[in-house]
DNA sequence: TTTTTGATACCGAACGACGGTATGTAAAAG
DNA sequence: CTTTTACATACCGTCGTTCGGTATCAAAAA
């Protein structure tokens, strides 16, 4: 294979190929050389090259994963016209507003037995996705009055455990029933804490995605 | 190595000295080489005429692992003379009110770099624990009761993914003041539930362990 | 303009370690 | 005495990783 005047487009197409494999096979399951058969005459050198192990090659997957929500994060966290439970209320309805378009729906995903992505992503959301993104929301509902809690840091956690982690269809699938439930009970624990996050129109719309997600399994 | 005429004292030697080795190195580092090595002179024979394979090793020792927690479980959960909250207020108590002697601190095991093993407890946490354990508990509690939800097996899910997997230090290790911040958080949530499941003598005592757990690393 | 040079992109054979299997053997059980 | 069980051991294919090498390119030197 000739070599690439722009290597980023290597490493975007190893990540592509290693994304789906990732997703498809489970990251245990997959090999480096299945890696290879898929990238069209590349070969374990190329691979070498731009990643230092297989491992190297999850993070960077996990961290493209990642990245998007995340940005969708930073930007909410950053609006100024918003005090912190509308923000929290945003960022709620924007993930569950988004297009079905997604990867999440073209690959359906399933980390049901996926060990080692499960555990990145895990890690992402609770070492770095609540503490740099919903804490600063919270700490600022705090301020601004909109929130009231003497432990941010350990409610910023568990909000994240329970969204993303709980409620996400790739991890832990649920029938629309299911999803409904920990829907409602989210809620519930939200209220609890002053948070008046739900509504119904969120609600239809989860409903939907529920329906829709069982549809394409 | 001559022949065991008690072959379940082999079986339970492999067990041993695997959980030791899955704590100590993670299930992945842990090569059935390795294994073998701590075995005293058993072979790779022994272990492939005991187990079919090393993920079959995997699931025997988590099931040792959880069935002590799980018997105590249902232990309560089969008690006649308490209500359905009194008994999820007993099993906060018991399981905090342990010993310290347990396995626990003296592996001091971490699965913050585990994550097959990390995956297996959750799976078996919330597919087992949550719907055979807590479940029948909020059940009998909504008949008598003590409890009030729409939604049990949600709720069930909930308490089990944060008792079991978010506060426990194996997972995410916390300092003594994280942990205290969750504990609270927790107790919060189950008050906005309606569950008073939480009282000073508990909240002392998990500050001790939360000590505690931090010199034994 | 041509040549040199050094960095970068990639190749592919080879390696050691791994999980798993096939076959053998001797002790226990019946 | 026969069958079953509890191991031992040699071996296999696959895996992730390494490494010596080549081709290509841009920029500096001639």
């Amino acid at each position: 294979m000739a070599r690439n005047k722009h290597p980023e487009e290597t490493v975007s197409l190893i990540l592509d190929v290693s994304y789906r494999l990732f997703m498809e096979k489970g990251y245990e399951r997959t090999s480096i050389q299945d890696i290879i058969d898929n990238l069209g005459g590349l070969s374990k050198g190329a691979i070498y090259h731009h990643f230092k192990s297989k491992e190297d090659i999850l993070v960077a997957v996990t961290d493209r994963m990642t990245s998007q929500s995340n940005n969708i994060l930073a930007y909410i966290r950053d609006q100024k016209d918003l005090n912190g439970q509308e923000k929290l209320k945003k960022i709620f309805k924007d993930s569950i507003m988004r297009p079905v378009q997604d990867e999440i729906f073209t690959v359906a995903p399933d980390l049901h037995d996926n060990p080692r992505l499960l555990f990145s992503i895990l890690r992402e959301t609770m070492d770095e996705a609540a503490p740099n993104y919903i804490l600063p929301i919270i700490m600022q509902g705090i301020g601004d009055g909109s929130i009231q809690t003497e432990h941010p840091k350990a409610l910023a956690e568990l909000i994240m455990l329970t969204a993303n982690i709980w409620m996400n269809p790739m991890i832990f699938d649920n029938t629309p029933e299911e999803a409904y439930e920990k829907f409602m009970i989210f809620g519930q624990m939200m209220k609890g804490f002053g948070l008046d996050v739900l509504d119904d129109e969120l609600l239809k719309r989860l409903q939907e995605l529920a329906v829709l997600y069982q549809k394409n399994k």
